[in-house]
DNA sequence: ATTATAAGTGTTTATTTTACACTTATCAAA
DNA sequence: TTTGATAAGTGTAAAATAAACACTTATAAT
């Protein structure tokens, strides 16, 4: 009676991550060198196959472990491809997730495995699908940032306003007006105000930020409409 | 060297399909009562397996027209479910779907086949995890209410303004005020209101509308913010 | 002391959203 | 044919939000 299911087609289950970062005022994401074949040696999102004992979020954790050394990262499911040829070499249902990273703490690992951070605007071809996918995903990015925080994730645990504010023109691809953008983000109430200055970038210096996190999950929660 | 994922598992790969209806100002999803085991007898999503040679979207139609007759439905991917133990014969995702139709226009289907309506509100217990799916699906259509037109697949053909303020009011769970309900829909410019009045509900009669198609499709494109 | 540079800050106008109640068209009943 | 009952239809004022816009300030380097 039970084991009815035996006529049914088996089908291998892949989990694909468009991992973003965020360095130098670019937003950025994450590729890899495939090391197998088919497409060997072309630019890849990070991916791999879902194994039987684990659900798709552990396997997009692994997957990104095992192929950057990243740990705990944050990600979001949005959405499967399942074009009955876009694996060649076997039906291949893909799961695609984004992650969000912050770079700078996250560093030196890329050089120990074979992936490598491109700007958004200067993505190489990728392989099968991939391409898609990323579009789709920056879609999803840009309706996050109008709907609910961002930056937790992206971002140095202390940043300074203006890079808070050229994360969100990086992802909404647009400028922003410094007075707007900071009364808007000010008026969310999820930024601590520090006392220290980041010297760097200019001589009078600007204060250094960070998240009130229990605020800022709060809003993540209940989301919002950031109109830009 | 082709055929290098030799080593990778397999799974089956399920669709299941959350249909929504709108018939006297009730929103409605359709049920089934599953006749296979395990759990056969208890009411359950439309729902199957998807083919080797068939993309999800096709296996969505194909499962939906197999279980209730309805042909060339409006659906939208939304989410995977991956538990290890979702399913308790073998280890099955399930890529979720749902739908949007119009009750009258399908009527009298449900009869031949084991599938019923039922309000929103009047859910029965479902198998496995199809109530967070449908719990999913409602947040997803709220969404969608806000930030494209809806009504189009759940409407009949020509429709009184206030079925439409009864729908949105039942998909986003709230009482709308009729003058400003008008006046914004009035202002997405995608009614054409016709000389014709229903007579039903009223003395007076109230006029009835249709879509335009054209410039409702154009709105679902760009999309929207529809404060409530 | 001077200069150069990016940081920091408010106000006014335009737009959008919300709150709110009376008149009208028609059918049915007297 | 008049009257009454009922839901349809309609507009405005106040409040909130968004958009446009430019000068002052703190500091390091010279």
């Amino acid at each position: 009676m039970l084991n009815n299911y035996s006529n049914e087609d088996k089908v291998l289950l892949a989990v694909d991550c468009i991992i973003f970062g965020f360095e130098k005022d670019q937003l950025k994401i994450l590729l890899i060198k495939r090391d197998f074949e088919p497409e060997k040696g072309k630019w890849s999102l990070i991916g791999g196959f879902l194994k039987k004992n684990e659900t798709l979020d552990q396997a997009g954790n692994r997957v990104l472990k095992h192929l950057t050394g990243y740990d705990n990262i944050y990600m979001e499911q949005f959405n499967a491809y399942s074009e009955v040829d876009r694996d060649p070499v076997d039906r291949t249902i893909s799961v695609s997730y984004y992650a969000l990273i912050n770079i700078e703490t996250h560093s030196a690992l890329e050089e120990q495995y074979a992936a490598q951070w491109f700007a958004i605007d200067d993505i190489p071809k990728l392989i099968f699908d991939h391409d898609i996918m990323v579009k789709h995903a920056l879609n999803r990015l840009r309706y996050r940032a109008t709907h609910k925080p961002i930056g937790f994730e992206l971002l140095p645990e202390k940043f300074t306003m203006k890079q808070l504010q050229k994360l969100y023109e990086s992802i909404l691809n647009t400028k922003l007006d410094k007075r707007n953008f900071t009364s808007k983000i000010n008026g969310l109430d999820i930024l601590v105000k520090l006392e220290e200055k980041d010297m760097n970038s200019s001589r009078k210096g600007s204060f250094l930020y960070m998240f009130d996190e229990t605020k800022y999950k709060k809003k993540v929660e209940e989301g919002f409409t950031f109109k830009i």
